[in-house]
DNA sequence: ATGCACCCGCGTCACCTGTA
DNA sequence: TACAGGTGACGCGGGTGCAT
């Protein structure tokens, strides 16, 4: 909540233009950046700008490994009811058979 | 060949939850 | 309480099958 509103008041919304092609345009003018602002806000800047790439990289791949959890987990479903479905052919071809035994046995 | 609907995987954001 | 990680939701681009 406040917290990820921390991190996404500089992810998202404005800052949501600060990538890779703004650090490396910051690379590129370094000098000029030096002279303009002071060098503290500018390695604040860089730094924010990291931490942002960083966290982008981990949620990546935090997403990928989700969705192969999810897929998974589905395919280990389907493989229960397929079984559960054989279970209950064989225990309905079972209680049709003793149906008959014992109509049978009365008959 | 082309337009279209559908599916799939991806990246990102926002939010929630557990942990130090 | 700040932070990290997991996950649902959303939009996007590419692939595929199908009707025209």
């Amino acid at each position: 909540m406040a917290v990820t509103g921390d991190e996404t008041d500089t992810d998202t919304g404005n800052s949501s233009d600060l990538t890779a092609c703004q650090l490396r345009n910051t690379n590129s003018s370094l000098p000029q950046e030096m002279a303009g602002a002071s060098a503290h806000s500018f390695m604040k800047t860089k730094d924010t700008v990291q931490k942002r790439e960083l966290r982008l990289m981990k949620n990546r791949e935090a997403a990928r490994e989700c969705r192969r959890k999810k897929k998974e987990y589905v395919k280990c479903l389907e493989n229960r009811v397929a079984v559960l479905e054989n279970q209950n052919k064989t225990l309905i071809e079972e209680l049709r058979a003793l149906k008959d035994i014992y109509r049978h046995k009365n008959e």
